[in-house]
DNA sequence: TGCATCCATCGACCACCTTCGATCAAAGGG
DNA sequence: CCCTTTGATCGAAGGTGGTCGATGGATGCA
């Protein structure tokens, strides 16, 4: 699969645009799993300061090896929770020499932070 | 506590206002830790559909028998749903005699969606 | 060719999380 | 005053997730 894809916009017939994707008459089950998937992605202390390193660091890029003395955890663990980011379609993962270098997926902070934003207003 | 409160900005000397809360140079780990609870209570399917359903309910509230049915989950179940979303900081309680009503905390969403969003402005 | 480096995978261990039935306290109606 | 309704808590069962050491493949350097 392709992480998702965050399609809350598609229904049918209904109303149209109205306030928000997360403020509707119920949001889909499987919209919902999708969306959770993504968020719990996020939901480890480690991944989030691993998206900020990756974001922060020079070229807007950062190999493993960058990464593990930071976060304080063991290579095999920083693989694990890199692996999941990617899977969650928030980092990509190419592979240059010897090194592996992970970066931010340009629109997918800003895709999420829609979905929550513009949620409350009448 | 009151529910992290997403202090991501405070930072003494250094840059001043650059791109993005989540992009910086490193991000403390505490305030990872207090982002990532967050994530964490969203990370369900249920919890998110849940407040889905508490945010589209007429008045903007719902009591947990509006909310059994609709997910499909027993209702002890619910209630440890709701608290989840409670404590995060995400919901409000209110006992109105017999009911207890649940309401989505007016800018929560929003706070948390800016946090994500014009993360990858140049 | 031999060796060092980088990193993904594997296996195991422990903790936590989700879910439910059973139960209990609080509130209201007859 | 008893009984029903609402919903929070408890305890148990099963599954999921985070962490690490060990291992192996791939790449580059001498």
């Amino acid at each position: 699969m392709s992480t998702a894809e965050l399609t809350l916009t598609e229904r049918p017939g209904k109303d149209a645009a109205c306030c928000a994707p997360l403020v509707r008459e119920g949001i889909r089950p499987a919209a919902a799993a999708d969306l959770a998937r993504t968020f719990k992605a996020l939901g480890d202390p480690a991944r989030v300061q691993l998206l900020s390193l990756v974001a922060a660091h020079e070229g807007a890029e950062a190999c493993v090896c960058d990464l593990t003395e930071p976060v304080g955890l063991a290579q095999p663990t920083v693989s694990h929770h890199l692996k999941i980011l990617v899977d969650a379609g928030l980092l990509t993962r190419e592979k240059r020499g010897r090194w592996a270098y992970y970066a931010v997926v340009p629109g997918a902070l800003d895709r999420l932070g829609a979905l929550l934003t513009e949620s409350t207003v009448p």
